[in-house]
Parts: structure tokens; sequence; C-alpha cells
DNA sequence: CAAAAGCAAGAGCACTGCTCTCGTTATTGT
DNA sequence: ACAATAACGAGAGCAGTGCTCTTGCTTTTG
């Protein structure tokens, strides 16, 4: 299975994980634009052409950094809702779990600039996400979901309204996403998802340059009223 | 003033704007990333040298194509503020105008997803705003803020609740944008302006694949929410 | 009418992504 | 154990890029 059976191998997987490093931290340095393949492999001591043993292309490389960039915050999101999960001495109310969920993604994105840019800016390359990055892409939606989840069973949502016209699509995504939840909350919480990423990516892109100063606590209020919105309960002042 | 004095300052600007244009025909096929000053310069004849007597830099084209682009999405949400004002026989409730300035900027973006990606998207060039921008940049939003005032000085807004730790920001913040409206519902404004753009954002840049279908109907809800959230009024079912 | 400034063209530099060939080395099947 | 195969690294090379510099020419200016 996931046993390495020779040299050549076990090569082959350092030697990829090595370029997947330098390219990222080049890719740290001076964004996605500017990574160059020939920089990669100059700064690991090989010639260009070696490295399209270990990836076809550019696009091929932009394209694993994209499922660890997604990874990477997927995973920190999962960490934040499971500290928040395991507050003491109370359980911290679903809106403060959201929120905290919420903070840490974008904690993730304000230190990680460029990887952010790279997954929930302009798409890079030939404009076509590959298949390989819905999976990854996804964790950090799922993990709202499971913590809405984990509210509606605990006390409940306050179920949103929902236009008759929005009614077969909110039940064509729940169907999809979270059968056991109410299709008017879960449309709710892809649009709450979305403007969640707004808030981050004008703040990183520099939409808020000399008009916002006090980021992080206008983000909490807008963050905090968004799960409202979904339905969760929490502390009543935010 | 602006009187052309001779036959060489009318073919600068003759030769900008065709450069411009080109440059524009490119970004729209190929995105900023493709755009290239070579084959900008070979579609119009000259040799790529010349071009440089018009446009110092790469990266100084893609500003003014950054200008253009904000001035061009201001227009539109100008338009649809004016459109909406004098809408009959009754003048539209305050949200739906908002929800109508709001649909015809998503409008513009999915009819230039490049041009949108280029003012809203990851910053591309040497990540630094230039001040040329700056202007431009603001009118969309300028556009929100009359209509809240508007919607003020007609209706009176419901004013958001505010923690108290936010109540020093939100005073700054009122007082470079609109002094004469109330500091809840401007940094309202603020947060629901960047969530707006969080949806048009996410479905133009494929989050919503495979996912959201009705992608008009549930932007009109999330932003007429968006409307209340700041305190405008309107018909009670959005 | 001469000096100055603006302009297009071309050559050239350093760089890019990518392809192809050519020895070398490790893995595989017999 | 040995030969066939596949993977690999190095190098040369192609077409393309942004950008600079020099060289003549033309328009504008004093």
């Amino acid at each position: 299975m996931s046993t390495i059976r020779g040299a050549r191998e076990r090569a082959r997987i350092e030697v990829t994980a090595a370029i997947k490093d330098e390219a990222r931290k080049q890719l740290a340095a001076e964004g996605a634009a500017r990574l160059s393949l020939r920089a990669v492999a100059r700064e690991l001591g090989m010639v260009s052409s070696a490295l399209y043993r270990y990836f076809p292309s550019r696009d091929d490389l932009l394209t694993a950094l994209i499922v660890d960039a997604y990874d990477a915050v997927g995973e920190v999101a999962e960490g934040a809702r499971a500290t928040a999960e395991q507050a003491r001495p109370h359980p911290a109310p679903h809106v403060e779990r959201w929120v905290a969920v919420a903070g840490a993604v974008r904690g993730w994105a304000l230190a990680h600039p460029h990887e952010y840019a790279l997954i929930y800016g302009s798409p890079v390359p030939g404009y076509s996400a590959p298949m390989d990055t819905v999976g990854p892409a996804s964790r950090v939606g799922l993990v709202f979901i499971d913590l809405v989840r984990d509210a509606f069973r605990a006390d409940g949502l306050a179920v949103p309204r929902l236009a008759p016209e929005l009614r077969p699509e909110a039940e064509r995504i729940t169907a999809d996403l979270a059968p056991d939840l109410p299709p008017p909350a879960v449309l709710a919480l892809v649009a709450a998802w979305a403007q969640l990423f707004g808030l981050i990516s004008f703040e990183l892109f520099g939409q808020f340059n000399r008009l916002v100063e006090a980021r992080e606590p206008l983000f909490r209020l807008a963050a905090g009223e968004l799960a409202r919105s979904v339905g969760l309960r929490g502390t009543p002042a935010g």
C-alpha cells in the first residue's frame, strides 16, 4: 500500500516535497505570478528540465500548492472548532464557536496572504479548477456545516424565513450537503460562507486600507451576525 | 485646458486609447496574467519598444486598466441607482434600490469577469495599489453611501446596535465617509459592502460550482438582508 | 530657422515555460 | 544473474516575455 519499495520511490517523494517547499517559499515571498519553475530548480541545485519529471507543468505545481493550501486552512478551521468545542468551564455558545472558526480562518489568511490569494483570489492558471482541488476545498465549508449541525441538535435553529422561489434550490443544496438540516438554514449558511470570505478578502486585498483600522473587531461583529443569520444562538451582545 | 494643441498631442491620445483598448481585449480574452505588452504592440502594428513611450511599464498599463475598470463598474452602479430612484409609478423602497445597485454590480462582474478579477481579486502587480486608483475605487462605495443617506432622510434608519468597543472606530469611519449618518449604520455599511463582494467573488471565482444553481435569487436574498443589516427598510418579504 | 523634445524602429539582455536528446542509474522480468 | 525497461539528471535549444539603449526621423518650440 503505502510502503516505500525502493530508494527510487523514496527519493521521488523527498524531491517532490522539496520542490513544493521551495515553491511555497517563493510563493510566500513573491506571489503566485512571480513563482518561477527555473528559480525553484536553481535553488534546489537541479536543472529546470529535471523538475518536469515531478510536475508536468507550472500549472500542475500551482495546483499542488493550491491543494496544500486548502488542506492547511481546512486543518486550521477544524482545529479551531475542536478547541472551541472543548472550552472550559462552560462550552462556548454556538455563535461564538462560529466566530472562533471564522477568526481562525482569517488568522491563517493574514499569516499566509499569498496562499490565501491563491485559493480565494482570482483563479491564476488556465481558469479551470482541477478535480483534485474540490475535496480539500470543501474542508472549511464542512467545518461550518458540522458546527451548524451541532447547534441544531443542541439548541435548535432559529430557522430564517425563505422566499418560496428559493425553496427548491435550498432543498437541492440541502440534499447535497446536509440532508438532516433545515433547507433555509443551509441556504443561509452558503450565503454566509461567501460573505465571510468577502470580509477576509477585502481586508487582505487592501480594500480596507485607509478606511478600517479595527479590523478584527469588525470582522468578529460581522461574523457573529452571519452566524445569527444562519440561525445559531449565542450571547445576545456579540 | 483640455484643448488639443497639435497633431502630436492628438496622436498621443489616440494611440494611448488604442493601446488600452487592445490591452482590454486581451485582458478579457486571456486574463491579466497572460496580458503581454509585446502582443498588444504586435496587434497594433508597432514594435514593443514604442509602447514604452505611452506606458513606462507593464504594471502601469495594468494600473490604467484598473482605473478604467473601477470607473466602469462605478458608472454602472451610479446608473442603477438613478434608475431605481426614478422607478414608476411608485419610487422603489430603499432595500430594493440597494438590491438593484448590488445586482447591477454583479451583472457587470459577470459580463467582465477578468476586469472584475483585476480590481476585486488578488492584487496582481507589485502588491501596492497606486494612488491613482483610490478615487475611482471608491465610486461604488459612494453610491451605497448616497443610497443609505437617501433612506436615512426619507424613512430614517433602523440603526443596528453596536458593541461599545467598536464605537470609536465607527465614529472615525463615519467622520471620514458620511458625517451626517449614524455611526453604527456606517460601520454596518462597510461590513455589508465587503460581504456583497464576497458573494460576487465566490460566484465568479468558481466557489459555487456544482453547489449553487439559482445564483441570482440567492444573491438578491443575501443582498436584501445586508441592506436590512444597515438599517434600510423595504418590503417585508424581500 | 536652429535647437530641443517626442517618436518609431531595431538590436540586444536576461529571463521565462517547455521540449528533446543523451548518457546513467535503478528497477523489473526471465 | 543478467538483460530489457523505465526513470532520471543534465544540457542544448526554441519561442516567448519585460525592458533598455541607440539610431535616425519628425514635430514642436524658442
